[in-house]
DNA sequence: ACGCTATAATTGACATGTCAATCATTGACA
DNA sequence: TGTCAATGATTGACATGTCAATTATAGCGT
């Protein structure tokens, strides 16, 4: 692999590690994009769907028909709310909270594996990088859509 | 953004990525996987469907639905080969030479966007960072499916 | 209280990717 | 040569994501 641009890099690191986590995934029984929807209702019940739209920078439209497939795999329910009948109080199941368990420690353990071989400095240089690289991004997208606007 | 996992960091770069990169490719015309393919195409005259696949490591059904798109918006061809009735020839016409020019300086743009306040050292680093999580990847995926046969 | 606008969720249509099945061609071996 | 297995491409079905349109509810301003 000798990529020449950054973004090609990104791209393969990015599609390798969902290759390698696929296995996994497939035994706990969820889909690639899941396992973020499952930890964010984790730390935060009785949240609502534009919540999660909102912390993953994913459109609502995704997030409306993974949770249909969570619900059905029985991982989450929408619960109504008396007060606000426009959007669903999400919250995990037992069988959600096993799955999350079993992401979570699987996860840790791939992240072992991705970064074998990284001092722990260079652990944190990386997560550093990424960050700063994603902050880049979000910055100039911004300042373009608001100039552009 | 507050990512515990280097597996949402990852992600969040990435799409981030493909979010900002994603008004050019509208302008140029092109879908979010076709750049790679494009540029594989542009180094590689009258590759073969089966090198794309390989090369990027994607199902060679999802290279030939793309392909399906970029020859119907005229950016590529696949020309038959008297020799093997199999494949095809792939190559770029004149909108697709130009449509690849137009993609690599705007990756260049972006990736100088994405490193904003990154040092040469820095840059080096967070590319062999990149390199050595994804072959970590590879190899672990590889040990384990010989394994696992 | 009424009506208008803004917001939340959903649905349809599409692109990219996976996986499984099919189909045609190739190439090797008896 | 003729059969048969391996290879390459395609197609169908699904998951994830984008975008545009629709629907229903909230909430404000008069």
């Amino acid at each position: 692999m000798m990529e020449t641009t950054f973004h090609l890099l990104l791209y393969r690191a990015f599609h390798m590690q969902r290759s390698y986590l696929r296995p996994c995934l497939r035994e706990i029984g969820l889909g690639s994009g899941q396992p973020k929807l499952l930890s964010y209702i984790a730390a935060h019940p009785n949240c609502r769907p534009k919540a999660l739209a909102d912390y993953f920078e994913i459109d609502p439209a995704a997030v409306s028909r993974m949770l249909d497939v969570m619900e059905k795999s029985g991982f989450i329910v929408r619960r109504a709310d008396g007060k606000n009948r426009r959007s669903a109080c999400l919250s995990l199941t037992e069988a959600g909270e096993e799955a999350f368990r079993s992401w979570r420690a699987h996860c840790q353990r791939e992240d072992a594996v991705m970064l074998r071989g990284f001092t722990e400095e260079e652990r944190a240089c990386f997560a550093d990088f990424l960050v700063r690289a994603y902050r880049n991004l979000q910055d100039a997208q911004r300042e373009e859509t608001a100039c552009g606007k």
